[in-house]
DNA sequence: CGTCAAACCCGTGCG
DNA sequence: GGGTTTGACG
């Protein structure tokens, strides 16, 4: 290649790593990683920062440096891999296993916050957590927040106040940033500006109710942790001294709490290693600051910083494109990527005049592209948000094409699921006043004032020391008979009996009310059958729950793999959840000014940036084709608009990085707007330039 | 007090 | 299209 590429000057670390490797390890490092992945995946301890591109091996490179530890003789079970999924977390413990033995399946991998579970299950108490609390997701948290307003009377007295969902974003907020509510207040939801210390005062009391309540919500699970390692100087120095090495992936997404834990888990060892990418920061919204990596070597004195530059992943057409993007925005990592594939199809840009066409193109496209020898499982759609494939979901139902949803609505967040869940929360820990309130209101002729009888009863009830489940208050004569068999189902499901027989006995309980509640329970019917699957594969009550929450199932998987069992499906996917996934082919649909960057978000450049660095996610998923299509138009829900520009990341987009693509229909043989448009697609394996595209109706 | 239906309001991403 | 709030009624 004509090109020149620098290559940043070699570590005095990547030279003494590759020249002292021992000899007598298993793996052959050098062979099998470049310069660049060794040294970062043999560095010695201290302070470490990988600084990989997209594509550039950056898993392999985690991957070796666990095997790499392991053989060099550090136990595995002193070793933890923070994640921020469990999927990542999983796949990078097999493969280490599969390099060198089931060693590495001892080494501690997981989630920021199922490691922070473990931490708290076992020493929790020491800040009055007790040992069963139980784990809120968002919509639980809104909940509680709610009940709190109601206590306080906040809802009554002023129109404006923000209503719980709002209020638990910017309480949740406040958490993960370590700001004050007044400071987020100010800065993001300025409108609220004179409620602010209301506000505050309800997140202290919302604090205290949780704690009240034996209820810990996604953040107390990380600030807990956090707090107890700060506060407990016994419990941090037996916690980070269990550990000798402290791995992060995806630290670019860490937020304020997380880089907090990360020091205080290191603490005692100093051997902290982080992976990220500051051009794939891209979870701000829930308060990660790609600050933290940069601050990296300020914060960790004496720190190594390593660079991954070699990308493995995509066409240098697809990587041309994607460095175009993020030129516009701020980048403090010099980093160049390349790769040293040849060849490859210039990315093309596809206008269609509306939704449906787009949906047609995208089937036509993944067919053909199957049909050349991709597999459709190799092919994906990306999106900014999940509303944005329901159309094509529908065109590829209808036309029997397999595909999965990744990244939408779960399973636990479903109404008739969280029903059902409420009473196994309720048996596990009865002080859940959420749970006690969902299953409660389920009931004929319960509603919020009965409830806050029951609960101050159960309180008292549990304050003496007395039977809390026996539901034995001044029940009325209209509900009495209910109350009862609600009693009988929580005696039952604290029998002891297999889990799998609980759930029985509660959807046995649970139908009536199902049917009564839902007249569309048919439709969700197969949730309550997904939930009954799900339960099978744990064995007890409390590991169902915790699962439930830190790892939520997506509400459409179960039965669209079951319908499609003999082909691996299409994957749809929000770009979100497309981080870290590659794909031979990638179609990324939507790409409308409004809706990426989405329209509320280009209030201010921090957020914008986080948007252009959303799309170079999205188009560095793909390997060796890449589409970007927009309909000409899209009906914007609400205000009542349309968006018609494509985003203004692409807008200006020379034609020879991003190449249009006319589509053209097969009876009229007519292009379709833009008039001037000159290539035309062609189907599978990418030749296309001739052929026009053709749709069938 | 509770219920039901109609009006209302949405910011999307996620453990 | 879904969850939440409101207002009329039992």
């Amino acid at each position: 290649m004509a090109r020149r590429f620098v290559l940043p000057a070699r570590t005095p670390e990547a030279s003494a790593a590759s020249g002292a490797l021992r000899a007598d390890l298993q793996i052959d490092y050098a062979a099998e990683l470049n310069p660049q992945q060794l040294a970062a995946a043999t560095a010695s301890g201290g302070p470490t920062l990988i600084v990989a591109g997209a594509g550039t091996g950056k898993t392999r490179t985690l991957v070796y440096r666990v095997a790499y530890l392991v053989e060099t003789g550090v136990e595995p079970d002193r070793i933890a891999l923070l994640t921020f999924t469990r999927r990542a977390a999983r796949e990078m413990l097999v493969r280490a296993s599969g390099l060198l033995d089931g060693r590495c399946e001892r080494v501690r991998g997981g989630t920021f916050h199922a490691f922070c579970v473990e931490v708290l299950r076992q020493h929790g108490e020491a800040i009055g957590l007790p040992r069963r609390f139980t784990i809120l997701d968002q919509a639980d948290a809104a909940d509680v927040i709610d009940l709190v307003r109601t206590e306080k009377g906040l809802d009554s007295r002023e129109r404006r106040f923000p209503k719980k969902r709002s209020l638990q974003r910017i309480l949740s907020s406040a958490a993960n940033r370590g700001m004050s509510v007044q400071e987020v207040i100010e800065e993001e939801h300025p409108h609220y500006a004179r409620h602010a210390d209301a506000i505050a005062e309800l997140g202290d009391a919302f604090q205290a109710t949780k704690r009240r309540y034996g209820l810990a919500d996604y953040d107390d699970l990380l600030g807990l942790t956090a707090q107890l390692l700060a506060t407990q100087e016994a419990i941090r120095k037996q916690v980070s001294g269990r550990l000798t090495h402290v791995l992060v992936d995806e630290y670019q997404d860490v937020n304020h709490v997380q880089a907090d834990l990360v020091r205080l888990l290191a603490s005692e060892h100093g051997n902290v290693t982080v992976v990220g990418d500051d051009a794939q920061s891209i979870y701000r919204f829930r308060g990660a600051d790609v600050g933290h990596i940069l601050a990296f070597p300020e914060r960790f004195p004496g720190a190594r910083v390593l660079k991954l530059e070699e990308n493995y992943r995509s066409t240098q057409p697809i990587l041309t494109l994607a460095n175009h993007v993020l030129e516009g925005a701020r980048e403090k990592y010099e980093k160049r990527l390349f790769t040293r594939k040849e060849g490859g199809e210039t990315p093309g840009l596809v206008p269609c005049p509306d939704e449906e066409w787009q949906s047609r193109f995208v089937c036509e496209l993944v067919l053909g592209t199957r049909e050349a020898g991709v597999p459709l499982a190799r092919q994906a759609v990306l999106f900014r948000a999940s509303w944005c494939s329901y159309a094509l979901e529908a065109e590829l139902t209808r036309r029997q094409i397999p595909f999965v949803k990744v990244g939408g609505l779960k399973l636990a967040e479903a109404a008739h699921v969280k029903d059902m869940v409420a009473h196994l929360r309720v048996a596990e820990n009865a002080a859940d006043a959420v749970a006690w309130n969902r299953a409660l209101l389920l009931l004929e002729g319960v509603g919020p004032r009965t409830v806050r009888k029951v609960l101050d009863w159960i309180g008292a009830q549990e304050a003496s020391g007395a039977d809390a489940y026996g539901l034995a208050f001044g029940a009325d004569a209209r509900y009495a008979d209910s109350v009862r068999a609600l009693a009988a189902l929580l005696a039952d499901l604290r029998d002891g009996r297999p889990l799998a027989d609980q759930v029985d006995r509660l959807l046995a309980y649970y139908r009536p009310h199902f049917e009564r509640i839902y007249d569309d329970w048919g439709r969700r019917e197969p949730d309550l059958d997904g939930l009954a699957d799900l339960a099978a594969r744990y064995e007890t009550r409390a590991d169902l729950l915790e699962s439930f929450a830190l790892d939520p199932v997506d509400l459409s998987q179960e039965d669209v793999e079951g319908a499609y069992r003999d082909e691996p499906p299409l994957v749809l996917s929000t770009i979100h959840s497309a981080k870290g996934l590659e794909f031979d082919t990638v179609v990324l649909i939507d790409a409308l000014d409004g809706v990426l960057p989405n329209e509320y978000a280009v209030k201010t450049q921090a957020e914008l940036d986080e948007e252009r660095r959303l799309l170079y996610v999205a188009l560095t998923r793909a390997e060796r084709e890449l589409y970007v299509s927009y309909p000409a138009s899209r009906w914007r829900r609400g205000s009542g608009g349309f968006l018609t520009r494509v985003s203004r990341f692409l807008e200006d987009t020379p034609e020879a990085l991003l190449e249009r693509v006319a589509l053209v229909e097969e009876t009229s043989g007519s292009a379709l707007p833009p008039a001037d448009a000159r290539g035309a697609i062609g189907a599978g394996g990418g030749k296309g330039g001739e052929t026009p595209k053709r749709l069938g109706p």
